[in-house]
DNA sequence: ACAACTATTTAGATCATATCTAATCTGAAA
DNA sequence: TTTCAGATTAGATATGATCTAAATAGTTGT
């Protein structure tokens, strides 16, 4: 995506394209994993050292209220970003956290009976399970495993 | 569902049923909302005084490890759980927050061939908008709406 | 009933994540 | 240009969750 294109698509959400809220947008695309806040930080200051961290969040709250990216919230851990180009569903990885991206497809909405009053925005599936990594190893790959490992050995 | 029971589930999990266990696990299942973790602190202590704030996280990492409680992330709020009875997907209001049941029915399985090497566990659907209370009122039931509000007074 | 073993609990410190504050700056409309 | 609401900032603060090390209490075998 061109950098008028990002500047359009803030536009057109009633946002100001300013460098540090380029930056975020700008690093979200060209992303295929999910960057924590953190990440974001850490990467986008690799760049151009210009965003505090309270920008950061205040951009990543924007940008999600304007539907531009989409927020996964983690058991237990920093929340992660996407920015939702193309629609896709969520898969999660038990062990080492890692979220990666599945194909889209339709997923049946509730029955209207059921929702009731309710006003229904979006569905999306979350996956939960082993990626591939992890499943082909016995061993957790991050630090859930390395706690666990360490607490066995303290015990003996 | 009656003490025994209770006991029974835990004892084949390999989990003590200890009182500040138990009460834990029992107020979990007489709750049709989802609680945090703060609120079940709170609500175990009211009618016994013997569970630390470690002891609540403690015993819910534990459930939830043990399958017998569903543990909800939420983005920017605190995790909510619930004793995972009767199968059921959920729904989160964009607005107030709040987790509601949703009848559960079944949802298709991504493709072998978009899974790859991925070992899946379970699908659950998440689905947003807004709760029959907040879809009837023009202001928010909570907070957010609170905040919303004050920062709109502030700026006049 | 008792000893012995280990899981569990505890208060408080600490860590991790996210938000707020109030002063300052800036993009973009007129 | 000027103007000003929107945006940014460093640092303090709030919130949520976990860790520590010592004390306690269920289980099991005798």
């Amino acid at each position: 995506m061109n950098p008028d294109a990002i500047k359009r698509s803030l536009a057109g959400s009633g946002l100001r394209s300013t460098p540090q809220r380029y930056a975020v947008m700008a690093f979200l695309m060209k992303q295929t994993s999910h960057p924590t806040a953190a990440e974001i930080f850490e990467a986008v200051n690799r760049v151009d050292p210009r965003s505090s961290r309270a920008t950061i969040y205040n951009n990543l709250r924007d940008l999600v209220q304007a539907g531009l990216v989409r927020e996964v919230a983690m058991e237990g851990r920093a929340a992660r970003f996407d920015a939702t180009g193309t629609r896709h569903h969520h898969f999660i990885c038990d062990r080492c956290g890692k979220i990666e991206d599945m194909d889209w497809y339709a997923v049946p909405r509730p029955a209207a009976a059921s929702l009731g009053k309710r006003v229904l925005r979006e569905c999306e599936l979350i996956c939960r399970g082993l990626c591939t990594q992890c499943a082909s190893r016995r061993a957790p790959t991050q630090d859930s495993g390395l706690k666990e490992r360490i607490n066995t050995w303290k015990k003996k």
